[in-house]
DNA sequence: TTATTATATCGTATAATTGCGATATACGAT
DNA sequence: ATCGTATATCGCAATTATACGATATAATAA
């Protein structure tokens, strides 16, 4: 969104929306899975599980770090993702708390 | 996302990214906001709450129907939106599984 | 019929996203 | 020191999203 709008909305509105943009790629969608599912961090065997390229794959990593829903930690010459359950659970919250405001539910 | 790389993804993938990406701006939030708040839908009133013009509040109101979250209907020269609770609903449980499913809360 | 009103759509400009190959970096092993 | 491995970043191209003014459409009112 264009930076002169994005002020013209409530903050709560911003955040939601870059919350869902977060989720709005099949990929960061798997990689979400593959985190939580096995114990799996590492870039390269998450690249193994996507039909993308290594460079590619790092950058949605970067799209769920830049919200915060992962975090990474570099282990020598390798990165370790996993997810950020603080986050996560609170992402969790924020899209509940939407659905039960516009749905009887 | 590139139509070729869709295929590579599971429908589930896709089609909860794609909700997600209805989501991902702070317009329509608002506007889902205002349809289940206030008893209105006609596309001026929207327009009138929101800082964008008319056009651009009726592209979004494309995408949230493109997605099935919201339903027009045409009333002479109007036209009058309201909410697919069907399709919330689903959304609403879509979102929660995807949640329940990378989160232990 | 003509004017008005409400809305969608078209055309267009700009910005953001997606994707990849190539390169840079950083570490461990030889 | 050099090589190999893992990963991030750069540069670029293609696509999609966002936004608006202008125009088209369609129904009602005068």
């Amino acid at each position: 969104m264009a930076k002169a709008k994005k002020e013209e909305f409530t903050k709560k509105e911003v955040k939601l929306s870059e919350l869902a943009k977060a989720l709005a790629h099949p990929a960061r969608i798997r990689i979400l899975n593959i985190l939580f599912e096995n114990n799996i961090c590492m870039t390269g065997d998450i690249v193994n599980l996507l039909p993308l390229s290594q460079s590619t794959v790092s950058q949605h990593l970067l799209e769920l770090k830049k919200v915060g829903l992962i975090k990474g930690e570099v282990e020598g010459p390798k990165t370790c993702y996993c997810l950020d359950n603080k986050v996560v659970e609170e992402a969790s919250f924020s899209l509940n708390k939407l659905f039960s405001n516009i749905c009887n539910c």
